[in-house]
DNA sequence: TAATTAATTTAAGCTTGCTTAATTTTAAAA
DNA sequence: TTTTAAAATTAAGCAAGCTTAAATTAATTA
């Protein structure tokens, strides 16, 4: 109700800043699908509420006050994502927009609570890591996606995208999903397609598709 | 967000109908606290939608339409309060703030399956009947007000009205809770108070008080 | 560097769900 | 039944978070 844009719009900013802390307004409409107008007002109000740096035509980044509000907003999404999976049973692909509708309605109390349930995982069913209660961010591991691989490599998957829901959808269909072995069969130089190997069975994949799948290499 | 109020004037027109299905503007004014005239705003947005029967200065009640929706938010908020009190052991006076956020936030699949998780219970912590998947309404058990018992009466707790907290937080602490067996010491004509046994404990409390919690009587 | 395109901001306006103040209708009391 | 009080409605207006259209600034390309 009152806050859900604010949150919505800071917990965009925190997961897509850039190596800088910094960020696009264009970036946070296309992601809420909003138009940049939208974006331009909601920017004002954030800064005048000292929640992120902003000074118009500048890039825009968090306070350490708003930091902590976004970082709060993620760690909502992130334990209601693994308890729906984990607890629940949903589907990889149907957690994401749930969470996102939940994350706006539960209280600390609440969250501290799911998160004691689920024994502190640090990692949600995408691989993205959970910000503890006190704010620590666990280390990502070291990844790589899978369009850099050639043909010969073989790997294995620590996180995904979670944008789309029908890309997660369609990589479920492939056998795709954290921990799972991918062998490159074969990469095609002309428009870095590929075909892969999951749990035996090859598939075709686009370059697109394959850079939204973050892996581990194995040594060889 | 777009429906939460919608959702919170049907639930509450749903919850405090009389026996004639009808609600005055007035008592959903109190319920939701906010002016009569918000309230008659969105009685005519409800009523253009098909949800429910209203007439300007007549009674107010839900179409079948609306009486199929309404039921639907109760049994989210219902749910999550088995959820929250049961699973994650929340205490009984926090349970129903935090299910009245959730209960905008969850789709069917979800609530279905925390349904199963709880192995489908027909009762809230409160002793609400929890509408099934199905519409089905649990056939609430025979119970009279405890401000109603006379000196010498034993019964056990069924329900208790759960519009407010620092009810819920009081009565927690004279250990009255459901199925708990409470017996009437005295009652005093003069105010209707009454001296009651609570776990062998002695307590004095209000009318007001007696009327919102509901007992089932023990024969002698 | 100039010209063109893309991004950002401003301005005006819309919808939702409220509010306060004034008015009308119904219900209760004399 | 008349008077008075309570409840319900109407009217006007406000804040939030959008939109579209126009204007400005920055970035890219020729």
């Amino acid at each position: 109700m009152q806050n859900d844009s604010k949150e919505d719009y800071l917990s965009i900013i925190f997961k897509h800043k850039d190596n800088n802390g910094e960020i696009k307004p264009n970036i946070i409409a296309e992601k809420l699908t909003v138009t940049n107008a939208a974006v331009t007002d909601m920017l004002k109000k954030l800064s005048k509420e000292g929640l992120i740096n902003y000074k118009k035509y500048k890039g825009i980044s968090l306070t350490s006050e708003g930091e902590i509000f976004a970082r709060n907003v993620v760690r909502r999404h992130r334990l209601w994502e693994v308890f729906l999976y984990q607890v629940l049973g949903m589907p990889w692909n149907k957690v994401h927009d749930e969470a996102n509708r939940l994350e706006h309605s539960s209280s600390d109390e609440l969250m501290n609570r799911i998160d004691r349930l689920l024994n502190y995982p640090e990692y949600d069913p995408h691989g993205d890591p959970i910000p503890s209660k006190e704010g620590n961010v666990p280390k990502v591991k070291k990844h790589r996606p899978l369009s850099e691989l050639n043909t010969g490599d073989s790997a294995k998957v620590v996180r995904v995208n979670d944008f789309d829901e029908n890309f997660l959808t369609y990589i479920s269909e492939l056998g795709i999903k954290l921990k799972e072995n991918i062998i490159v069969k074969e990469k095609r130089t002309f428009d870095n397609s590929m075909e892969i190997l999951v749990d035996g069975k090859p598939w075709n994949i686009s370059n697109k598709l394959a850079q939204n799948v973050f892996v581990e290499v194995n040594e060889k």
